[in-house]
RNA sequence: CGGAGCGUGGUGUAACGGCUAACAUUCCUGUUUUGGGAACAGGCGACUCCGGGUUCGAAUCCCGGCGCUCCGACCA
């Protein structure tokens, strides 16, 4: 893409209400746009980024057997009474509205009640199972206070997906399965070597849940981390017995902050035996599928990473998730002409690249491209065509090497 | 939901109860410049969040509302 096409622009001030990390560079970079506490709309830069962390939770659901759908936010009242989670003593950040004729309804905060009711349409034989279904939804809840710049709103897009086993030990192979696809996930997106799988509070169904926990200031939840052996304990649940189940010693645990990107949790049958989702196994008999849940913010995800990797000049995106390939940089008349000819090449062989042809100083360029933060940067000028050549230089690393043209776009 | 702070051009800030609300930046015009947010000149842009009140006079003081941020509680 063109930068000059780019109707949004950076700026030097982050407005002063807002002070996250996170939120302050996305917005100055033009990712985000604040609509409201906790509300975000994704600008065209950051629906990119957002789209690329999607398709790298879309490829890992995929492989395990997942199957994408999309239900619907909203949701009628009679199929929560029958979890007994529509009442607001019980939830508390329940979005609700009403029909023209007074019927009540509430915008989804999450998706086991709708689903398993409509997995009762379909699963009915052991044959049928196991079944992973998952989507990305936009998630409202009315959180008495938002904070951290995107990374506790009111209205997100989440990851669930919903296993529907036929035993426990059917469940337990699936649940670790899940486990691997989002250390898989994290690792991919850049955040791997800072994100611990956590052991958390686990519900009526089992003893414990998993959190991915990646340790930054800017998390809310207070973890303890055994470096070694890669995982923590949640604050909430640490004990004497928690140590002891997990064989590890008080004194080996460091005390972290960090921000929950994913939890995953054994559901057992609560869910299904409210919606009487039962199925019949090879003796005839009547048997309720054993469920489970597991979530990933990608909006938590995506400020996570500009909360952990960015720098003092600007975000730094991996180049998994980063909104372009590539950030080609023209400086002077004649190497904007010889720039194009090169986007244009690289475009045609898929190469996502953000072409800044505008006509600015260097120095506003650089400074625009380190706080974007594409991971590899492009300059042609009047210096490189001189050598018939590009630079390159590395947005993380800060490396920079010369290449001769022909070359580099024969490698790319 | 409890506590604290803050609302002034698009953005960041200033202005003792007293002149036409100032400065920087962004943006627009022009000249000059062209490898790290350039320089000069000119210009656009604000009923000072909303509603009341006090006062000869309110951005400034008081009351109410709305909004935002932070701390805490909450986060199935």
């Amino acid at each position: 893409m063109k930068q000059s096409l780019l109707f949004t622009k950076t700026r030097k001030d982050a407005p002063k209400d807002e002070v996250s990390k996170n939120a302050e560079l996305l917005i100055r970079a033009g990712f985000i746009h604040k609509d409201m506490a906790g509300v975000y709309s994704l600008l065209p830069l950051g629906l990119k980024t957002m789209n690329r962390i999607v398709e790298v939770i879309r490829k890992e659901m995929n492989a395990i057997g997942g199957q994408e759908v999309e239900l619907t936010a909203l949701q009628s009242k009679e199929i929560w009474e029958k979890s007994g989670r529509w009442d607001d003593k019980t939830v508390d950040n329940w979005f609700k509205t009403k029909l023209k004729n007074d019927t009540e309804l509430g915008l989804a905060f999450t998706h086991e009640e709708p689903l398993t009711k409509l997995m009762t349409e379909y699963l009915r034989s052991f044959r049928d199972f196991p079944v992973y279904v998952y989507q990305f939804q936009t998630k409202f809840r009315n959180e008495t206070r938002a904070k951290s710049g995107i990374m506790r709103g009111r209205e997100f897009l989440m990851k669930d997906l919903y296993s529907f086993s036929r035993d426990e030990k059917e469940h337990g192979e699936f649940y670790e399965k899940v486990k691997e696809a989002y250390l898989n996930i994290f690792s991919e997106v850049g955040l791997g070597e800072k994100t611990f799988t956590t052991f958390a509070s686990g519900g009526s169904f089992s003893k414990y849940s998993h959190e991915f926990q990646t340790l930054t200031e800017a998390g809310e939840d207070m973890i303890y981390v055994h470096e070694a052996k890669k995982i923590a304990i949640n604050k909430e649940v640490l004990n004497d017995e928690v140590l002891n189940d997990l064989g590890l010693k008080r004194d080996e645990l460091v005390e972290k902050k960090a921000v929950e990107v994913g939890n995953i949790f054994s559901l057992g049958t609560r869910f299904s035996d409210a919606f009487d989702l039962k199925y019949v196994d090879e003796k005839g008999e009547k048997k309720s599928a054993v469920m489970g849940s597991y979530g990933i913010g990608p909006g938590r995800v995506m400020g996570t990473i500009a909360e952990v990797l960015s720098d003092e000049k600007g975000l730094v995106w991996p180049a998994s998730v980063a909104p372009f390939d590539m950030h080609l940089i023209a400086l002077g008349e004649s190497a904007t002409a010889k720039a194009l000819e090169i986007y244009t090449d690289l475009s045609k062989k898929g190469v996502e690249v953000l072409f800044d042809d505008r006509d600015a100083r260097a120095g506003e360029k650089f400074a625009d491209s380190d706080l974007i933060g594409i991971p590899t940067r492009i300059v042609v000028s009047d210096k490189t065509l001189a050598e018939e050549s590009v630079e390159i230089k590395d947005r993380k690393t800060g490396e920079t090497s010369m290449k001769k043209i022909s070359e580099f776009l024969n490698e790319n």
